[in-house]
DNA sequence: CAATGTGAAAGCCTTCACAGCG
DNA sequence: CGCTGTGAAGGCTTTCACATTG
């Protein structure tokens, strides 16, 4: 019974966010062994109304039972489903530098059901140094790593001088999903997925909060 | 004429976002000499229309000429007056580990008007140890160093289980925003400025789209 | 003439409110 | 009785279209 696969045209981007969260939320609830949670419960924890869980949750299917609520490790595995982390997924790590050291280490970036599968770089100063258990590689060789193995996913982490070449070069051998740690917009072919994740915007989103809470309204 | 100081509530969230994103463009503009841009032209380059491009500048002032569009480096003089970014500002890192270690060598990072103020961890392990121009201090000391320096970011980088403390710890001691990167939503007063990262969640969002993409109308 | 700034219209997302169900 | 699932209403954001401007 895990069907319920409807169009995923017209699902607002914010409610597939939010989904994200709501399953890192639950996965927190089934280490305090908690059964099952109401939409408005859910919506507390998170700073959202019960109505948008429910909302965003029946745009995939009905999983709640009325009077009740949402049985949590049935939810988590329905939401798994949904986003597609149920399957494991191996990934490929570009740029070798500071960044890059770190997201190979950093635990909790690969725990949810994401093997890396290779680190690549073209400085020959940290071609063949380890990291982790992956020996670096040299860049020359993603075409033939990524048709070999079939790998379908990048994390690009290099400077924003060389990501939109490199970009379109992985696309170019394979690569259907990238997420890209440069400062700088890609500009590919509208059949590739990408998500951006660049610090000095998010702390340029801070600093706005700080300069103009004070005058805000908001209680 | 800087001025136009006028009410910042009632701003759309996606607006202010989007300018962070009008800022990066810009600033690479400027590398290359450019002079002035249209509305039209900044937003093909971002994936938006001339006229939302307008419509989140005009929330902040009249900054273009009719006939000829907008001049670069005014813009973004504006643009780092508005976000706050036109001052210099002092931010410290609490969490020394693989993650942490990581932000304060990422050269990226702390370009754009932010100071590395100093570095805190509860390990005895690390304390002591040097990152980059920075001694890694005991976490006893963060209320002492908040309170003398004035210092008002930080950068929290340690495990979910400890972030809710010690993010109310230092918010006591005086800190008015946070960049979370924890993967743990921060309940704290809402005079306090916070943003998240959750590297997980970004990952998720990839895979999402990796999934529904090809179903997807979008050509 | 080209491009801004801006009311008005359209579109999208969230919230409301309640029928229905276990 | 409590809570879900869901049309309808409401509110917010984006897009349109054009008067205005140098």
């Amino acid at each position: 019974m895990a069907g319920a696969d409807r169009d995923r045209s017209g699902i607002p981007d914010p409610a597939v966010r939010r989904l994200s969260l709501y399953l890192r939320e639950l996965e927190g609830l089934i280490e305090e062994d908690r059964r099952t949670i109401s939409s408005r419960e859910l919506g507390m924890l998170l700073g959202f109304t019960g109505a948008q869980v429910r909302k965003d949750l029946t745009h995939f299917g009905q999983f709640g039972q009325p009077g009740v609520g949402y049985q949590v490790p049935d939810l988590v595995s329905q939401l798994r489903r949904i986003l597609g982390t149920d399957k494991r997924r191996r990934i490929i790590l570009i740029g070798a530098g500071n960044l890059g050291r770190a997201l190979v280490s950093y635990s909790g970036f690969l725990r949810k059901g994401f093997d890396l599968a290779a680190v690549f770089d073209r400085d020959v100063a940290v071609i063949g140094l380890t990291m982790g258990e992956h020996m670096v590689r040299p860049a020359t060789e993603i075409e033939e790593f990524v048709s070999k193995t079939g790998v379908r996913l990048a994390l690009l982490a290099v400077p924003a001088g060389e990501v939109q070449p490199l970009a379109e070069r992985v696309v170019a051998a394979g690569i259907e999903g990238i997420l890209n740690f440069a400062p700088k917009r890609l500009r590919l072919d509208s059949s590739v997925a990408v998500v951006g994740v660049d610090l000095a915007v998010q702390l340029e989103q801070l600093v706005y909060q700080l300069n103009w809470e004070q005058a805000s309204p908001r209680g």
